[in-house]
DNA sequence: GTCAAGCAGATTGTCTGTCATTCTTTCATT
DNA sequence: AATGAAAGAATGACAGACAATCTGCTTGAC
């Protein structure tokens, strides 16, 4: 079979760029939690017409990024320790289904890209860069779950890592927890290496419940 | 406490109605899979304007119920076996899961609510409405996982079955189908009923399977 | 002084119209 | 018949406008 060049480069369109401006913006908690946006101001802003900036709320309200009231325009979710709790257990799920899978069928190749985002993650736990942690980290599970054979299992799970991003990068920043994190995440890379996937279940499992404690600290002392 | 009359009726916009609509002409199959639809077209045909259509097909892409390509516009998509398999392994993940949370936690009146779905359905899969059947098997499944206490978990079960909806209507015309899927959702249900979370789980894992395997089935002979 | 009514500003929902850019298809050429 | 170019169609993006709705503030009444 001849190389497919039939690559065609995706043009990048305002709105697509600007929900990923968005997205990030809310990620990084430039929006405060329920802060209302005011379309004519995110206009000036982003430098867009209104239309544009419209559509790209269409988008980010879809993926639960931003509420979106009738007459009352967009706003940062306020997330409840209920919906964190509930996002935090359906993440166990497939992260635990995705960490099982991936032990089964990891290729060579994909095993040390796990490994080079562990050793990532190690460097950036003993530094002070807390945004570095949470990125790293998140690379390491996208590896994971880029390897588990779901493309679906992968999407999801995206999505909910995106609606609890800020908590993360919190929690993250949280005395010890980097390096607790880092031991539970090499226990999942071991289980992984080993192709062990009751261990990578049970790997997963912890590390999620860990995080997802580490998050109810956070959310007591921060608020 | 007085009852909370706050319920705030939310204006209907032109935006919601027709995404509403299209998802609604999109899952009865009015459009063909990968058929492109051309925005002036939709516009006269919805009677709207161009900005407004323009909206609710962002929400549309990012719920994926539309392919959404940069000069190109929308179509709806056309999916691989491959894909459909990956939504049903997801499904599977968590329906075992919603019926085993459910058959744990659901109250007494829900549980009626339950039979009544199931009695719905017991109705439809013995009649030749094949939207029936559909719509009945639905709401079964509606209230396992509204009753399973996580609504994340709901939402995104929502929007799964929401991409395959074509597929299940044509799975559910199938000869003899309705009537094993019968057979498999009173199992559920009466582990639900009996509380017992292991026979609910292996239950509804079941179901799944067939339901996927019947979905193949009409995939190798309707195309 | 407190509370309610009403008014003005701000914001969103929606439409019309326009223009550049990018496909897509047709047609002429070799 | 394959190539290339040009015409047509469709999308991406913007500006401007207006009605409906919400919000906050002022005014007025008790």
């Amino acid at each position: 079979m001849p190389p497919d060049l039939n690559l065609r480069v995706l043009p990048r369109t305002v709105q697509q760029e600007t929900v990923e401006k968005l997205r990030l913006a809310i990620f990084s908690g430039v929006f405060e939690p329920g802060t209302r946006l005011i379309e004519s101001q995110l206009c000036v802003q982003l430098g867009i017409s209104r239309p544009s900036l419209r559509e790209a709320l269409r988008s980010l309200a879809a993926e639960r990024l931003i509420d979106l009231v009738p007459n009352r325009g967009p706003s940062v979710p306020t997330l409840t320790w209920e919906e964190v709790t509930a996002i935090y257990e359906v993440r166990e799920l497939l992260e635990v289904e995705a960490a099982g899978r991936c032990s089964q069928r990891i290729a060579e190749e994909q095993l040390r890209a796990l490994e080079t985002a562990l050793h990532a993650f190690e460097k950036a736990a003993s530094s002070k860069d807390s945004l570095a942690r949470v990125t790293t980290a998140a690379d390491f599970y996208s590896v994971i779950l880029a390897n588990c054979g779901n493309p679906i299992l992968e999407e999801i799970h995206r999505g909910l890592v995106a609606r609890i991003s800020l908590f993360r990068s919190r929690s993250m920043s949280l005395e010890g927890r980097a390096v607790s994190s880092l031991a539970e995440m090499k226990e999942i890379y071991d289980a992984i290496a080993a192709g062990d996937e009751k261990a990578a279940r049970k790997a997963a499992g912890k590390h999620i419940l860990e995080a997802m404690a580490a998050t109810k600290r956070s959310m007591d002392s921060g608020s």
